[in-house]
DNA sequence: GTTGAGCGTT
């Protein structure tokens, strides 16, 4: 099982490497996405990253609020969201 | 080459 994080106020060089790596670090992660403008395709400032329900909080509280890229992160449980299934 | 609250793709 696994639940989506919301990651925001990320810097607009963030790349979906260094999410997955930030997050690697505390608890395994299951996929990592940076979302982009539909238009231009560049970086909209967030993302989310999917990790195990068991470490969500421990993620949350270990990496919300914290210096990422130069920059303070906000780590919270995503909204749900349509399922392919 | 910019911006800074906000929740993604079929």
């Amino acid at each position: 099982m696994a639940k989506t994080l919301y990651v925001g106020n990320l810097p607009w060089q963030t790349t979906e490497e260094e999410l997955r790596g930030t997050f690697a670090q505390y608890t395994q992660v299951i996929s990592a996405r940076i979302i982009t403008d539909r238009v231009t395709g560049r970086s909209r400032g967030f993302g989310f990253v999917e990790v195990p329900d068991e470490d969500v909080e421990k993620v949350v509280q270990a990496l919300n609020g914290t210096q990422l890229g130069g920059r303070e992160i906000v780590v919270n449980e995503a909204r749900p969201r349509a399922e392919r299934e």
